[in-house]
DNA sequence: ATAAACTTTCAGTAATTTCTGAAACTTCTG
DNA sequence: CAGAAGTTTCAGAAATTACTGAAAGTTTAT
Protein backbone atom coordinates (compact mmCIF):
# COMPACT_ATOMS: atom_id res chain seq x y z
CA UNK A 1 0.00 0.00 0.00
CA UNK A 2 2.65 2.60 -1.31
CA UNK A 3 0.96 5.95 -0.86
CA UNK A 4 1.73 8.21 -3.94
CA UNK A 5 2.57 11.91 -3.25
CA UNK A 6 -0.67 13.37 -4.82
CA UNK A 7 -2.39 10.60 -2.63
CA UNK A 8 -0.54 11.16 0.25
CA UNK A 9 -1.79 15.25 0.13
CA UNK A 10 -5.14 14.55 -0.13
CA UNK A 11 -5.05 12.01 2.35
CA UNK A 12 -3.33 14.30 4.97
CA UNK A 13 -5.85 17.31 3.83
CA UNK A 14 -8.78 15.25 4.35
CA UNK A 15 -6.91 14.75 7.98
CA UNK A 16 -6.95 18.12 8.66
CA UNK A 17 -10.14 18.77 7.85
CA UNK A 18 -11.79 15.63 9.33
CA UNK A 19 -12.36 17.55 13.01
CA UNK A 20 -14.52 20.40 10.73
CA UNK A 21 -16.50 17.62 9.18
CA UNK A 22 -17.51 15.98 12.51
CA UNK A 23 -14.84 13.62 12.74
CA UNK A 24 -11.12 13.42 13.90
CA UNK A 25 -7.74 13.28 11.99
CA UNK A 26 -7.08 9.89 11.96
CA UNK A 27 -11.07 9.15 11.09
CA UNK A 28 -10.59 11.41 8.01
CA UNK A 29 -7.08 10.16 6.95
CA UNK A 30 -8.65 6.43 6.92
CA UNK A 31 -11.26 7.51 4.52
CA UNK A 32 -9.54 9.14 2.18
CA UNK A 33 -7.24 6.55 1.73
CA UNK A 34 -10.31 3.81 1.47
CA UNK A 35 -12.26 6.33 -0.97
CA UNK A 36 -8.96 6.98 -3.20
CA UNK A 37 -7.67 3.69 -3.34
CA UNK A 38 -9.14 1.17 -5.99
CA UNK A 39 -8.14 -1.89 -4.11
CA UNK A 40 -9.97 -2.97 -1.07
CA UNK A 41 -7.40 -2.29 2.03
CA UNK A 42 -6.67 -4.58 5.08
CA UNK A 43 -6.49 -2.68 8.34
CA UNK A 44 -3.22 -3.63 8.66
CA UNK A 45 -2.32 -1.66 5.34
CA UNK A 46 -4.49 1.16 6.91
CA UNK A 47 -2.23 1.43 9.94
CA UNK A 48 1.17 0.90 8.38
CA UNK A 49 0.14 3.89 5.16
CA UNK A 50 -0.64 6.01 7.77
CA UNK A 51 2.06 5.32 10.70
CA UNK A 52 -0.85 4.74 12.90
CA UNK A 53 -1.09 2.46 15.82
CA UNK A 54 -3.31 -0.89 15.18
CA UNK A 55 -5.93 0.11 18.05
CA UNK A 56 -6.40 3.44 16.60
CA UNK A 57 -6.98 2.28 12.80
CA UNK A 58 -9.31 -0.69 14.43
CA UNK A 59 -11.41 2.12 16.38
CA UNK A 60 -11.42 4.93 13.03
CA UNK A 61 -13.18 2.41 10.82
CA UNK A 62 -15.84 1.36 13.42
CA UNK A 63 -16.38 4.85 13.28
CA UNK A 64 -16.23 5.01 9.42
CA UNK A 65 -18.52 2.44 9.85
CA UNK A 66 -21.11 4.16 11.98
CA UNK A 67 -21.41 6.24 9.74
CA UNK A 68 -21.84 4.17 6.67
CA UNK A 69 -19.05 5.45 4.89
CA UNK A 70 -17.28 2.68 4.69
CA UNK A 71 -17.79 -1.08 4.47
CA UNK A 72 -15.90 -4.36 4.83
CA UNK A 73 -15.39 -6.61 1.56
CA UNK A 74 -14.41 -9.91 2.16
CA UNK A 75 -11.84 -11.57 -0.31
CA UNK A 76 -12.34 -14.95 -0.50
CA UNK A 77 -9.21 -16.95 0.12
CA UNK A 78 -7.77 -14.38 2.54
CA UNK A 79 -8.49 -14.82 6.37
CA UNK A 80 -8.23 -10.88 6.89
CA UNK A 81 -11.07 -8.33 6.83
CA UNK A 82 -10.79 -5.70 3.84
CA UNK A 83 -12.49 -2.33 3.34
CA UNK A 84 -14.18 -0.32 0.86
CA UNK A 85 -16.07 2.53 0.20
CA UNK A 86 -19.57 2.15 1.01
CA UNK A 87 -20.72 4.16 -2.46
CA UNK A 88 -20.03 6.39 -4.90
CA UNK A 89 -19.45 9.79 -3.94
CA UNK A 90 -22.72 11.35 -4.01
CA UNK A 91 -23.61 8.34 -1.47
CA UNK A 92 -21.06 9.12 0.91
CA UNK A 93 -22.12 12.86 0.90
CA UNK A 94 -25.52 11.79 1.65
CA UNK A 95 -24.27 10.26 4.57
CA UNK A 96 -22.72 12.62 5.81
CA UNK A 97 -25.03 15.01 5.84
CA UNK A 98 -27.33 12.71 7.47
CA UNK A 99 -25.29 11.70 10.15
CA UNK A 100 -24.29 15.20 11.23
CA UNK A 101 -28.29 16.25 10.87
CA UNK A 102 -29.05 13.17 13.48
CA UNK A 103 -25.68 14.84 15.53
CA UNK A 104 -26.85 18.54 15.20
CA UNK A 105 -29.96 18.72 15.39
CA UNK A 106 -32.15 16.07 15.77
CA UNK A 107 -30.89 16.60 19.73
CA UNK A 108 -31.82 19.81 19.73
CA UNK A 109 -35.47 19.77 18.44
CA UNK A 110 -36.20 17.01 20.78
CA UNK A 111 -35.18 19.81 23.90
CA UNK A 112 -36.83 22.38 22.06
CA UNK A 113 -39.74 20.23 21.95
CA UNK A 114 -39.71 19.54 26.20
CA UNK A 115 -39.03 23.14 26.64
CA UNK A 116 -42.04 24.08 24.54
CA UNK A 117 -44.34 21.89 26.32
CA UNK A 118 -43.98 24.03 29.96
CA UNK A 119 -46.17 27.05 30.24
CA UNK A 120 -44.24 30.18 30.67
CA UNK A 121 -43.45 31.50 34.24
CA UNK A 122 -43.54 34.79 32.98
CA UNK A 123 -43.07 37.65 30.48
CA UNK A 124 -39.61 36.80 30.03
CA UNK A 125 -40.03 33.27 29.86
CA UNK A 126 -42.69 33.78 27.34
CA UNK A 127 -40.73 35.75 25.24
CA UNK A 128 -37.78 32.86 25.26
CA UNK A 129 -40.35 30.45 24.28
CA UNK A 130 -41.33 32.18 21.72
CA UNK A 131 -37.73 32.22 20.03
CA UNK A 132 -37.31 29.08 20.66
CA UNK A 133 -40.23 28.09 19.01
CA UNK A 134 -39.03 30.16 15.81
CA UNK A 135 -35.86 28.02 15.63
CA UNK A 136 -37.73 24.59 16.23
CA UNK A 137 -39.85 25.39 12.95
CA UNK A 138 -36.68 26.30 11.38
CA UNK A 139 -34.81 22.88 12.19
CA UNK A 140 -38.00 21.46 11.48
CA UNK A 141 -38.12 22.62 7.75
CA UNK A 142 -34.92 22.01 7.25
CA UNK A 143 -34.99 18.49 8.64
CA UNK A 144 -37.99 17.94 6.68
CA UNK A 145 -36.24 19.61 3.37
CA UNK A 146 -33.13 17.65 3.84
CA UNK A 147 -34.93 14.14 3.57
CA UNK A 148 -37.06 15.42 0.48
CA UNK A 149 -33.98 16.15 -1.34
CA UNK A 150 -32.88 12.66 -0.40
CA UNK A 151 -36.09 11.11 -2.13
CA UNK A 152 -35.81 12.78 -5.41
CA UNK A 153 -32.72 10.54 -5.85
CA UNK A 154 -29.09 11.93 -7.26
CA UNK A 155 -29.94 12.94 -11.14
CA UNK A 156 -33.50 14.65 -9.73
CA UNK A 157 -31.13 16.46 -7.10
CA UNK A 158 -28.28 17.18 -9.78
CA UNK A 159 -30.95 18.54 -12.14
CA UNK A 160 -32.36 20.59 -9.46
CA UNK A 161 -29.08 22.42 -8.09
CA UNK A 162 -27.81 22.94 -11.96
CA UNK A 163 -31.43 24.66 -12.18
CA UNK A 164 -29.88 27.62 -10.82
CA UNK A 165 -31.23 30.98 -10.85
CA UNK A 166 -34.15 29.13 -12.69
CA UNK A 167 -35.30 28.03 -9.02
CA UNK A 168 -36.64 31.60 -8.94
CA UNK A 169 -38.54 32.04 -11.90
CA UNK A 170 -39.85 28.70 -11.39
CA UNK A 171 -41.19 29.43 -7.83
CA UNK A 172 -43.24 32.37 -9.70
CA UNK A 173 -45.01 30.03 -12.25
CA UNK A 174 -45.40 27.45 -9.02
CA UNK A 175 -49.19 28.32 -8.72
CA UNK A 176 -50.20 27.95 -12.29
CA UNK A 177 -48.65 24.76 -12.44
CA UNK A 178 -49.76 22.60 -8.71
CA UNK A 179 -53.00 24.60 -8.90
CA UNK A 180 -54.79 24.35 -4.98
CA UNK A 181 -52.02 22.34 -3.88
CA UNK A 182 -49.34 23.65 -1.42
CA UNK A 183 -50.82 27.12 -1.06
CA UNK A 184 -47.86 28.76 1.34
CA UNK A 185 -49.41 31.29 3.97
CA UNK B 1 -29.59 38.99 34.24
CA UNK B 2 -31.21 36.74 36.15
CA UNK B 3 -31.57 33.19 33.86
CA UNK B 4 -34.90 31.87 34.48
CA UNK B 5 -34.85 28.16 34.34
CA UNK B 6 -36.14 27.73 30.78
CA UNK B 7 -33.23 29.75 29.91
CA UNK B 8 -30.84 28.08 31.83
CA UNK B 9 -31.52 24.69 30.04
CA UNK B 10 -31.41 25.58 26.85
CA UNK B 11 -28.36 27.93 27.16
CA UNK B 12 -26.77 24.76 28.05
CA UNK B 13 -27.67 22.84 25.88
CA UNK B 14 -26.80 25.17 23.13
CA UNK B 15 -23.33 24.85 25.16
CA UNK B 16 -22.91 21.20 25.01
CA UNK B 17 -24.57 21.49 21.33
CA UNK B 18 -21.75 24.27 20.34
CA UNK B 19 -18.82 22.24 19.73
CA UNK B 20 -20.70 20.13 17.16
CA UNK B 21 -21.97 23.55 15.53
CA UNK B 22 -18.51 24.72 14.94
CA UNK B 23 -17.76 26.61 18.20
CA UNK B 24 -17.09 25.73 21.36
CA UNK B 25 -19.22 25.65 24.80
CA UNK B 26 -18.70 28.83 26.09
CA UNK B 27 -19.19 30.25 22.45
CA UNK B 28 -22.74 28.15 22.18
CA UNK B 29 -23.54 29.50 25.67
CA UNK B 30 -23.38 33.14 24.81
CA UNK B 31 -25.10 32.92 21.59
CA UNK B 32 -27.79 31.41 23.02
CA UNK B 33 -27.72 33.65 26.20
CA UNK B 34 -28.14 36.67 23.73
CA UNK B 35 -30.66 35.63 21.32
CA UNK B 36 -33.07 34.52 24.29
CA UNK B 37 -32.71 37.57 25.99
CA UNK B 38 -34.75 40.64 24.99
CA UNK B 39 -32.83 43.26 26.10
CA UNK B 40 -29.00 44.15 25.21
CA UNK B 41 -26.72 42.55 27.40
CA UNK B 42 -23.51 43.37 28.27
CA UNK B 43 -20.05 41.50 28.61
CA UNK B 44 -20.15 41.71 32.29
CA UNK B 45 -23.38 40.59 32.97
CA UNK B 46 -22.91 37.46 30.22
CA UNK B 47 -19.94 36.54 32.35
CA UNK B 48 -22.00 37.00 35.77
CA UNK B 49 -24.86 35.06 34.05
CA UNK B 50 -22.74 31.76 32.92
CA UNK B 51 -20.19 32.35 35.38
CA UNK B 52 -16.81 32.67 32.93
CA UNK B 53 -14.10 34.92 33.14
CA UNK B 54 -13.89 38.19 31.66
CA UNK B 55 -11.32 36.89 29.44
CA UNK B 56 -13.03 33.99 27.96
CA UNK B 57 -16.70 36.30 27.66
CA UNK B 58 -14.48 38.76 25.31
CA UNK B 59 -13.18 36.00 23.23
CA UNK B 60 -16.30 34.58 22.63
CA UNK B 61 -18.39 37.89 21.58
CA UNK B 62 -15.20 37.98 19.71
CA UNK B 63 -15.46 35.22 17.88
CA UNK B 64 -19.35 35.65 17.46
CA UNK B 65 -18.72 38.83 15.96
CA UNK B 66 -16.57 37.18 13.28
CA UNK B 67 -19.30 34.66 12.56
CA UNK B 68 -21.66 37.66 12.35
CA UNK B 69 -24.63 36.64 14.48
CA UNK B 70 -24.02 38.80 17.34
CA UNK B 71 -23.27 42.84 17.36
CA UNK B 72 -22.69 45.54 19.37
CA UNK B 73 -25.05 47.72 20.28
CA UNK B 74 -24.36 50.97 22.07
CA UNK B 75 -26.98 52.39 24.42
CA UNK B 76 -27.07 56.03 25.03
CA UNK B 77 -26.08 57.39 28.49
CA UNK B 78 -24.29 53.98 28.87
CA UNK B 79 -20.50 53.44 29.24
CA UNK B 80 -20.09 50.06 28.06
CA UNK B 81 -21.00 47.82 25.42
CA UNK B 82 -24.17 45.84 24.98
CA UNK B 83 -24.52 43.05 22.62
CA UNK B 84 -27.64 42.18 20.32
CA UNK B 85 -28.24 39.36 17.93
CA UNK B 86 -26.97 40.34 14.35
CA UNK B 87 -30.74 39.44 13.03
CA UNK B 88 -33.88 37.00 13.11
CA UNK B 89 -33.69 33.18 13.51
CA UNK B 90 -33.04 33.21 9.88
CA UNK B 91 -30.52 35.08 9.25
CA UNK B 92 -28.69 33.57 11.66
CA UNK B 93 -28.91 30.24 10.52
CA UNK B 94 -27.68 31.43 7.00
CA UNK B 95 -24.81 32.80 9.03
CA UNK B 96 -23.83 29.71 10.43
CA UNK B 97 -24.44 27.60 7.38
CA UNK B 98 -22.23 30.17 5.17
CA UNK B 99 -19.84 30.93 7.80
CA UNK B 100 -19.06 26.79 8.09
CA UNK B 101 -19.59 26.44 4.13
CA UNK B 102 -16.25 28.66 4.04
CA UNK B 103 -14.67 27.13 6.79
CA UNK B 104 -15.57 23.32 5.88
CA UNK B 105 -15.89 23.42 2.09
CA UNK B 106 -13.60 26.17 0.65
CA UNK B 107 -9.96 25.14 1.84
CA UNK B 108 -10.56 21.61 0.06
CA UNK B 109 -12.28 22.99 -2.85
CA UNK B 110 -8.68 24.93 -3.02
CA UNK B 111 -6.66 22.08 -1.97
CA UNK B 112 -8.48 19.87 -4.67
CA UNK B 113 -8.07 22.55 -8.06
CA UNK B 114 -4.24 22.19 -7.20
CA UNK B 115 -4.04 18.59 -6.93
CA UNK B 116 -5.88 18.42 -10.33
CA UNK B 117 -3.30 20.17 -12.06
CA UNK B 118 -0.48 18.04 -11.86
CA UNK B 119 -0.63 15.31 -14.80
CA UNK B 120 -0.93 11.57 -12.74
CA UNK B 121 2.70 10.31 -12.40
CA UNK B 122 1.07 6.82 -13.13
CA UNK B 123 -2.13 4.31 -13.09
CA UNK B 124 -2.68 4.61 -9.48
CA UNK B 125 -2.32 8.72 -9.49
CA UNK B 126 -5.14 8.46 -12.17
CA UNK B 127 -7.88 6.62 -10.68
CA UNK B 128 -7.36 9.14 -7.25
CA UNK B 129 -7.29 12.15 -9.55
CA UNK B 130 -10.53 11.14 -11.21
CA UNK B 131 -12.05 10.26 -7.82
CA UNK B 132 -11.06 13.96 -6.80
CA UNK B 133 -11.93 15.27 -9.40
CA UNK B 134 -16.01 13.82 -9.03
CA UNK B 135 -15.40 15.57 -5.07
CA UNK B 136 -14.42 18.74 -6.49
CA UNK B 137 -17.73 18.75 -8.76
CA UNK B 138 -19.63 17.97 -6.37
CA UNK B 139 -18.51 20.45 -3.81
CA UNK B 140 -18.75 23.35 -6.35
CA UNK B 141 -22.46 22.16 -6.90
CA UNK B 142 -23.30 22.35 -3.67
CA UNK B 143 -21.68 25.38 -3.12
CA UNK B 144 -23.19 27.11 -5.92
CA UNK B 145 -26.37 25.87 -4.79
CA UNK B 146 -26.04 27.22 -1.22
CA UNK B 147 -25.13 31.08 -3.03
CA UNK B 148 -28.53 30.26 -5.05
CA UNK B 149 -30.66 29.55 -2.26
CA UNK B 150 -29.55 32.21 -0.22
CA UNK B 151 -29.60 35.02 -3.10
CA UNK B 152 -33.91 33.80 -3.20
CA UNK B 153 -34.32 35.73 0.13
CA UNK B 154 -36.17 33.90 3.20
CA UNK B 155 -39.94 34.31 1.95
CA UNK B 156 -39.24 32.37 -1.37
CA UNK B 157 -36.72 30.07 0.14
CA UNK B 158 -39.44 28.85 2.56
CA UNK B 159 -42.00 28.33 0.23
CA UNK B 160 -39.09 26.31 -1.45
CA UNK B 161 -39.06 23.99 1.39
CA UNK B 162 -42.61 23.65 2.44
CA UNK B 163 -43.12 22.62 -1.46
CA UNK B 164 -41.77 19.38 -0.14
CA UNK B 165 -42.95 16.76 -3.02
CA UNK B 166 -44.00 19.27 -5.20
CA UNK B 167 -40.76 19.63 -6.35
CA UNK B 168 -40.07 16.36 -8.23
CA UNK B 169 -42.97 17.19 -9.65
CA UNK B 170 -41.92 20.61 -10.94
CA UNK B 171 -38.92 18.85 -12.25
CA UNK B 172 -40.85 16.98 -14.68
CA UNK B 173 -42.71 19.69 -16.09
CA UNK B 174 -39.59 21.95 -15.66
CA UNK B 175 -38.54 21.64 -19.46
CA UNK B 176 -41.49 22.73 -20.73
CA UNK B 177 -41.79 26.13 -18.29
CA UNK B 178 -37.95 27.44 -19.41
CA UNK B 179 -37.38 26.06 -22.74
CA UNK B 180 -34.19 26.33 -23.92
CA UNK B 181 -32.66 27.25 -20.72
CA UNK B 182 -30.33 25.66 -18.57
CA UNK B 183 -30.41 22.15 -20.33
CA UNK B 184 -28.85 19.85 -18.27
CA UNK B 185 -26.93 16.91 -19.92
C1' DA C 1 -3.25 65.20 31.71
C1' DT C 2 -5.23 62.14 35.06
C1' DA C 3 -8.12 58.97 36.54
C1' DA C 4 -11.96 56.00 36.22
C1' DA C 5 -14.52 52.63 33.51
C1' DC C 6 -14.24 49.30 30.69
C1' DT C 7 -11.99 45.83 27.21
C1' DT C 8 -8.50 42.84 25.29
C1' DT C 9 -4.50 40.00 25.30
C1' DC C 10 -1.85 36.24 26.51
C1' DA C 11 1.07 33.07 29.42
C1' DG C 12 0.12 29.47 32.17
C1' DT C 13 -3.19 25.93 33.77
C1' DA C 14 -7.12 22.95 33.36
C1' DA C 15 -10.14 20.08 30.76
C1' DT C 16 -10.98 17.36 26.89
C1' DT C 17 -9.93 14.58 23.12
C1' DT C 18 -7.14 11.47 20.68
C1' DC C 19 -3.65 7.84 20.36
C1' DT C 20 -0.82 3.94 21.79
C1' DG C 21 0.20 -0.66 22.83
C1' DA C 22 -0.32 -4.53 25.54
C1' DA C 23 -3.82 -7.77 27.00
C1' DA C 24 -8.14 -10.01 26.03
C1' DC C 25 -10.91 -11.77 22.65
C1' DT C 26 -12.47 -14.16 18.30
C1' DT C 27 -12.08 -16.77 14.47
C1' DC C 28 -10.06 -20.06 11.43
C1' DT C 29 -6.95 -24.16 10.24
C1' DG C 30 -4.73 -28.51 10.54
C1' DC D 1 -8.64 -28.73 20.31
C1' DA D 2 -3.99 -26.29 20.05
C1' DG D 3 -2.22 -22.56 18.19
C1' DA D 4 -1.82 -19.17 14.53
C1' DA D 5 -3.93 -15.09 12.41
C1' DG D 6 -6.38 -11.52 13.04
C1' DT D 7 -9.36 -7.97 15.73
C1' DT D 8 -11.04 -5.22 19.64
C1' DT D 9 -10.83 -3.02 24.04
C1' DC D 10 -9.25 0.06 27.27
C1' DA D 11 -6.09 2.25 30.80
C1' DG D 12 -2.81 5.48 30.69
C1' DA D 13 0.16 8.93 27.90
C1' DA D 14 0.32 12.54 24.57
C1' DA D 15 -1.63 16.17 22.08
C1' DT D 16 -4.95 19.53 21.54
C1' DT D 17 -8.21 22.88 22.87
C1' DA D 18 -10.44 25.91 26.16
C1' DC D 19 -10.30 28.90 30.28
C1' DT D 20 -8.55 31.96 33.84
C1' DG D 21 -6.91 36.09 35.68
C1' DA D 22 -3.59 39.48 35.97
C1' DA D 23 -1.37 42.93 33.17
C1' DA D 24 -1.61 45.98 29.27
C1' DG D 25 -4.52 48.70 26.44
C1' DT D 26 -8.51 51.99 25.27
C1' DT D 27 -11.73 55.32 25.73
C1' DT D 28 -14.28 58.86 28.01
C1' DA D 29 -15.03 62.30 31.48
C1' DT D 30 -13.29 65.96 34.11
Amino acid sequence: MKMTPLITSAVMHFGEMGSRWGFNRTVGQILALIVLNEEPISAQEVADALNISRGNTSMGLKELQSWRLVKQHHVPGERKEFFIPAGDIWTLANRVFEERRKREIDPTMSLLRDLLLDAPANEKEANAQHKLNEIHDLLESITAWSEELQNLGPEKLNTLMKLGSGVGRMLELKDKLLPGKNSVN
